[in-house]
DNA sequence: CGCTGTAGTAATCAGTTGATTACAACTATT
DNA sequence: AATAGTTGTAATCAACTGATTACTACAGCG
């Protein structure tokens, strides 16, 4: 038997894959807020409650910690809209699948290090190392809605614009001033649909789900 | 008169007004690029041919350099559509109106430093500084696609929408893949719809118009 | 117990960065 | 021509940052 360290021991000594998960964690809480340039590897690790050096050592550099991160951030909306289609009964209007991705996604970026982490991507797209990553990343989520979810490239496209709707409103907070802004409200209101409340609702929690 | 100087001199020295957009300009590239952490006072200081010390000195510090860089990006686009407003005969439908501002749209963000610029303003929400300006000026655009060009809440939400979508394919750098990638292509395509080739036309030159 | 691999850190380093200061060069006014 | 204001820079600084190295501590295995 373990001798009891069970109760906010100062090390409690993770394996390689538990530490790199809490790594990520931190790491997308902070590129999310501070992208990737302003996100220091300092931060992840005060982020994470371990030192500096380990976090480099783990994943080599700086640039390789953001490309798995964001990698996971997309692959985490790809996972949530696939789990979705496989529930579609297949009599679905177009505008009935997208009411029900809309929820999905919804859900994924009330967690905001899957929403900033994908829009500062989305932003070096003229990097080589980022840039392919960045296409590869949300050509995969629009192959996805179109071919998987079944709607037709017109359809497609206006869900992900609608989409970028709802990340641009996020990032920029509107939700929170949203009782000052008469038209802050209507926009956000127009934008999410019937999910406005649930979004909302989500938005004010630490974290999603 | 003055003497001759015109040709290649060292030091044009130019007056404030014109240092100070020079600078602008300069900065618009090297943050568009670079995001705001990532964009150094020195890379600016080269690409304007001064100083890195002169910038700072000229706008007190690089986040009120930001600040005014993304302002005049905010302030273009908006000054794009009130004088393509101001042109309309009155009996457009909401779709014209859409197509002819969604040209105007296509022109602004040939600029790359408007484009990258407002969407790094915008992924800054959290910011005390910067998020309440990032509200404001998108909130502005929406008012002057809502009520100058006189769309309703649904139309003009619609259009933000598409151009966000637009934004993030071309910060992406969607076109330089539409060759190899038949899905970027389509998407890209039914996105900007009527002015696809104009847009692409654009995009290949240094800069726009 | 000794050995080996792994988790984790402290210390350090070279390069960078925003900002400040003191100073030089030019221009206009009187 | 002396004065004063403006344009612009070189030099410097303290703080920061990603990465490297050498080290410690612990766990499993024979």
């Amino acid at each position: 038997m373990n001798v009891a360290k069970d109760s906010a021991a100062p090390h409690p000594r993770l394996s390689n894959e538990d530490r790199r998960e809490q790594i990520m964690q931190a790491a997308s809480v902070v590129f999310a807020e501070r992208g990737y340039a302003g996100g220091t590897t300092d931060a992840v690790a005060k982020q994470a409650g371990i030192s500096q050096a380990y976090v480099v050592r783990m994943f080599g550099s700086k640039e390789q910690l953001f490309v798995e991160v964001a990698k996971r951030a997309a692959d985490r909306v790809a996972a949530g809209f696939r789990s979705a289609i496989a529930e579609f009964a297949g009599n679905e209007t177009a505008h009935e699948k997208q009411a029900i991705l809309g929820k999905v996604y919804a859900d994924l970026v009330a967690d905001r290090g899957i929403l900033l982490v994908l829009m500062h991507l989305f932003t070096m797209g003229h990097d080589p190392t980022f840039g392919p990553n960045s296409r590869e990343c949300f050509l995969r989520i629009y192959r996805l809605v179109r071919d998987d979810a079944g709607m037709g490239p017109g359809e497609a496209t206006q869900f992900m614009a609608q989409g970028m709707l709802v990340n641009t409103l996020l990032a920029m907070r509107i939700p929170d001033v949203l009782d000052e802004q008469p038209d802050a409200a209507e926009l956000f209101d127009y934008c999410t649909g019937a999910q406005t409340d649930g979004i909302l609702e989500m938005y004010w929690r630490p974290n999603g789900a």
